[in-house]
DNA sequence: ATAATTATTGCCATCGTTTGCAATTGCAAC
DNA sequence: GTTGCAATTGCAAACGATGGCAATAATTAT
């Protein structure tokens, strides 16, 4: 099922529209392969038209978030970023607390660890929400903040 | 050790100053024996003396911060909260998405999951900054769905 | 004690984000 | 098509948080 399928079909069932703004804010995360800041995000939308606000983005960018379409990742010092994730399995986010790469990874590895917090702490742990900082391999040796691009290790979201 | 001498001792080795200000706002955050806002925080600093700013405050948290003194959680929302840690070893925190209970655990059996992330991705975990999203034991039989909803439903006022 | 140095403060402007509200518009029923 | 209703929008104002800057004040040297 594509992104575009799932929106609408959410849509309808919580009896939300389907409105120009929402269609193109959707595609624009659709052409941004990586992630993407509000500021990003709203230059490209107001390309494809001015008229529409950067509130209206922020509203869209939640509801997307509600559907789990979109995640967002705060990278600190008020640096958020959104990516659209789409169908596609969930997965763990690595945050360089450095560069501020982060790498999605297989969800699996954490699930004696989640398994391990439910036994002794009762505690059930959403690990398609867990952002796990720290230093990515090209950060661990060095002293100074490399300007290492955004870039996940996966491919765009499917739809 | 204290808390105030490893303050004091912290700033002399920096070449910090020990002000007024940055007395009070540690001994308010002592007071406070569990999660505080930058609200809470200031309303009680200015109960002692309302000459101090807000941008002090909120100096004077990420100071203790990068002491490693104080923690703060991102609650989602825009809702933060800071917590004295002081001098004690360090600990996870398993913050409820539902109810905002912030559970501090032993680090210990997130080191196994933390290896196994550098094995397979060369990547560093800071388990000391690490915040675990999820449900805590009294919220976890409960329906959480209506929390997402109500925000949609928002425009509609009074629901 | 006094003066010099410079970290720190309070004030204020600004930034990014959110919210209240009237106007608009999608959608369904007719 | 037209209508009615409620979700949605753009605007503007409000909000929390941050940064610049001149004045202040904590420390050090004299």
């Amino acid at each position: 099922m594509s992104c575009e399928s799932f929106f609408i079909e959410q849509l309808q069932k919580k009896g939300f529209r389907l409105t120009p703004q929402r269609e193109i804010v959707l595609s624009i995360l659709h052409q941004m392969d990586s992630l993407a800041s509000v500021e990003d995000i709203f230059a490209k939308v107001q390309a494809v038209s001015n008229a529409v606000d950067i509130s209206t983005v922020y509203r869209t960018l939640d509801l997307l978030q509600d559907f789990n379409l979109v995640i967002s990742i705060d990278l600190g010092e008020n640096h958020r970023v959104f990516k659209l994730v789409g169908v596609e399995e969930p997965h763990l986010h690595l945050v360089c607390v450095r560069c501020d790469a982060v790498i999605g990874v297989d969800i699996h590895p954490a699930e004696s660890f989640a398994a391990t917090l439910m036994e002794k702490n009762g505690f059930q742990a959403d690990l398609t929400r867990l952002n796990i900082p720290g230093l990515c391999e090209n950060c661990r040796g060095q002293k100074t903040r490399s300007i290492t691009v955004n870039k996940l290790n996966h491919p765009t979201p499917l739809g």
